[in-house]
DNA sequence: GATGAATGAGAGTTCATTCAT
DNA sequence: CATGAATGAACTCTCATTCAT
């Protein structure tokens, strides 16, 4: 099984370059929001994008490239939303800052909730190419440096569960269509805050 | 868009019948977990059932019906184990009961992690049936009455996030690889524990 | 290219077995008229039937043999009916003969149309067998011979262009929903009676 | 019961394009006079074109659109034939025009016989579309036409029949194996005098 | 004889990808 | 470089026919 190419085929510097590039890629992600990736093919992706399928060809590899290329640019996003929220938290209390990552969580199912969990999916089928797997473990580092930073021991371990736990809570209320931001906020808080303030079980007797 | 339809063709009544139609199932299953759900063609999957498409097509309608059935033999075992665990916690504590069921919520990852996995993934571009919602909103309510049962508030709220937030956490610690089913019961058990302590946030000053 | 066999397979005496030869038949008939020779399958025939597929190979050695026996069985209506118009008309004038025929003729349009359409189609793709051969040369025979009987030239190649110009007039006409019975006897007999009128054209000047 | 799309899916500008299209027709043509509807599959008719499938598919939704357009080709040859017809014969005698008019009818049935008789059968087992009843309306108008040009009282009702028993005529004949296109002729234009000549029935006492 | 589960060749159709223009 | 016509492997699904029970 010889692992497809999943980087774009050159790093386009031209302007007229970047500009098909960047329409492949948001035509990619119309289709994917609106219709789930069964109906994405390469031929509608071109033609939505304004573009031949020739020229797709000449910026992707293939589909699964382009594919590949939105889940990066997704994760792009997370970090760089979570690290400023993490960076505004820093002098704050843990409540305080847990209120401002949650909320930067879920800002990402919040934009383009469909892309998002369309694009969720396509990953979990994909081979992770590197950058994506660096781009996963740099927000649990984020996640984990604050918790360090408040004194929770075991942080790693910590913040790979509350990125889990956050993630599934969110999916299932807003694909149950929850609408209530504020409420759904509140829950996420006291989940993390919960399990940070419950004593690492199996301690007791 | 007419939506396929999910539900077998005939129930087999005969003993050829049913061997046929259950080695369809698991020869689905079998490829599922071994290649993902790019590789389930019918042909492959009657194939491997040792069975000609013709027969699968006779029991099934299309690839969709396999799946959709498979789906909800998942979801009936989860029901099934669920509602064991809440019943020998029935006398117990709290923090035992929960144990129990976050122990029964881990076995549905376990036995066959790969498969579970898939169906998830599958189960999200498959348009909904009767029969799984319903499967699902039983769930939600064996631990709902769990949890009323032990003077829980907004019984129903929180069950459903306590759901999800398992299914989060154990999905994630499965797919990274978690080998420690032990650590990850108590992980899932302070998770759960920690959102039932923690006071429902926004009251507060 | 094997011509299928397309006699039954055995002329059943006993009772039973005329009633499901008759049955499968009846099925055949309906489908077809109700949705068209596409939807013609064994396995819908037998079903139909109240019959297993099974049994309906016992009586026909295939698809096309069914078919070719109701065709057949239309057949030998038209000639039954035409004779019987034919007789009657024994010591008619020609024009009153023409009446009695053009109806007996009608009467095959109007019992089962869209039967007797689906059948003419059918029939047109099939190999023709001796028996449905003998049959048409028959009718026209039979129409020849009154002709001759009215001292007509030539009947033969008269009886065949009257057969072929009322079953064109007609079929267009029933196709066409035509639903005044009456009206289109009178066009029929007026085409006739025209032809029959009209002195044999190229003798001119 | 979706009703299958008849109409060419993209009207070809450039010259490749066409050539690919009129060879699928034409392949498809050549199929269906020698072999019959039954052999005419997608996958036969693209390599007898020497084109491959995706190319049929390009030009045509599926089978039945290549039936239609080959339908609509065969309608528009005769409306023109017959208009020419029509045109050629004004200045002259009702029994010369016929002439004219049963040779053209004839026509049709003569350049492509067994492609005539096989698209005829095709087109009753086909859903009509706009086009092929709009041409199918203007025939029996250009006959119509001529037919009250002369003088004829009810002259659509009578160009419906004339046009019908021709095609009933030269049908039969054609199929029957009928050489002598001269003596056909007359026969028909025998018909036809004759169905204009004879008075219109039911009047007489 | 009757049954109906099983068969599998083959039909229709799609879509990622290439390449002549 | 851009285009989009062409390709064809692969996929889903049907249905005439057989044969073990």
């Amino acid at each position: 099984m010889t692992e497809p190419e999943l980087r774009p085929r050159k790093t386009p510097l031209q302007t007229r370059s970047k500009a098909t590039c960047a329409a492949v890629l948001e035509a990619a992600a119309r289709i994917l929001e609106a219709e789930g990736s069964h109906a994405l093919t390469t031929n509608r992706v071109a033609e939505r994008a304004g573009v031949s399928v020739g020229s797709l060809y000449q910026y992707f590899p293939g589909k699964e490239a382009i594919l590949a290329e939105l889940i990066r640019g997704l994760r792009r996003d997370m970090v760089l939303t979570m690290r400023r929220a993490a960076d505004l938290g820093r002098e704050e209390s843990l409540a305080s800052t847990v209120e401002l990552m949650v909320a930067a969580a879920l800002e990402h199912h919040l934009t383009r909730p469909e892309l998002a969990r369309a694009l969720e999916r396509v990953e979990a089928e994909l081979p992770v190419d590197a950058e994506t797997r660096e781009l996963k473990g740099e927000l649990r580092n984020i996640v984990a440096d604050v918790l360090a930073g408040h004194g929770i021991a075991d942080a790693e371990c910590v913040a790979f569960d509350l990125v889990a736990l956050c993630h599934g809570l969110s999916s299932a209320a807003i694909e149950a269509g929850e609408k209530d931001i504020n409420g759904l906020t509140l829950r996420l808080k006291r989940a993390v805050l919960g399990y940070l303030i419950a004593e690492p079980a199996g301690t007791g007797r």
